[in-house]
DNA sequence: GAAGGCATGTAAATCGTTACATGATTTA
DNA sequence: TAAATCATGTAACGATTTACATGCCTTC
């Protein structure tokens, strides 16, 4: 069994240590890093986080900065504790990828060459936007989400940045060849 | 909005229309084909194929083949012209990735240069595991996984072996990278 | 006759998103 | 003062996995 954590759990430990404080700036540095591989929504988050006070992982009290009203956590020694075993355990892990466009094109044998090639275009922009999108994020990134002492999140975007590029160089790439007429089509 | 298909709606129909019949073969086509990009469990087959059936999109009969209960489907009218509008919408589409191995990375400021590199081996493992697998499905997907006509579903097969191979070789040069202390490590 | 595969299904639990509700503060 | 943003939360819904239940058929 890899991890007692759900998750959830997984990336508020992690953002915690990283120097987030509360439910808000951890659903913000999630949006900005790791959303595109791991997700969250307030809807599980603050949930989450009060389960994991309840489990002694994390310590809560109210922060006073400005006036609003506001809680900040930060994690306990059995909360590091946790966080590091997940972190080090070397059990299998989650890998799973949703994909609707790879989808439509395994089913390229029921449309005509014509649609299919536009559904590679239309993934292509897709890939494109993404790309777009880390290219925004990269000068946050190079000067950490959460605060300016670490590395690995930025590593960690270029490896998505180089990961989409490919994607996107597949789908041209293919849509060329059926285009050119290289690979079969059925049927429209 | 882009279609009226649930997820595994969309699985479903697609498998019927490639030749697949009943929901024990839509489920054995998905696990060696779809299943690393768009899965599906008998807990969502069957109920959702009594929906589709309910909708008009597919059509039910006892199948006689045997002595064993089987039940066929096969595309309505409907049915078929729902398949075509969702392979053709050029509407956004789900592309979601849950990846553990880079969710881990990612926090590897936490940890200490050689706790990154065993990470990285570990998910190169797991990529060669991947491989493997899809190696042995290869010689199926030659010749069609539903029924001999299609392409489409080796040409998806090689893009997850490319693919699979790219976040390989990354793993292999990054950790590379890390072992030569060409990449910093805060702790651990 | 036992084991394993064929075949269909349900129930419970988990996981996750979306929409909603609330109220304070900051900025235009 | 209106709009946007900060900040916390809940409820409803939808999607998915897992475990269970059943029974037939084939092979050893």
């Amino acid at each position: 069994m890899s991890s007692q954590l759900t998750p959830t759990a997984r990336v508020i430990l992690g953002m915690l240590r990283l120097g987030a404080r509360t439910g808000y700036e951890i659903k913000q540095a999630i949006d900005v890093s790791t959303r595109f591989f791991w997700s969250a929504s307030y809807g599980q988050i603050y949930p989450e986080l009060h389960r994991l006070q309840e489990r002694g992982l994390v310590r809560a009290e109210p922060d006073p900065r400005g006036a609003v009203r506001r809680i900040s956590y930060e994690l306990t020694e059995a909360g590091q504790g946790a966080l590091h075993e997940w972190l080090t355990d070397g059990g299998l892990h989650t890998f799973e990828l949703r994909d609707e466009g790879l989808l439509r094109f395994f089913f390229g044998d029921l449309l005509s060459r014509d649609e299919v090639v536009q559904n590679l275009r239309a993934q292509q922009a897709f890939c494109d936007h993404v790309l777009e999108q880390f290219r925004g994020i990269e000068p946050q990134a190079k000067t950490g989400f959460v605060d300016e002492t670490q590395v690995y999140p930025y590593l960690a975007l270029t490896y998505g940045i180089e990961l989409i590029s490919w994607m996107r160089d597949w789908c041209e790439r293919t849509a060329a060849q059926i285009e050119r007429g290289e690979l079969p089509s059925t049927d429209g």
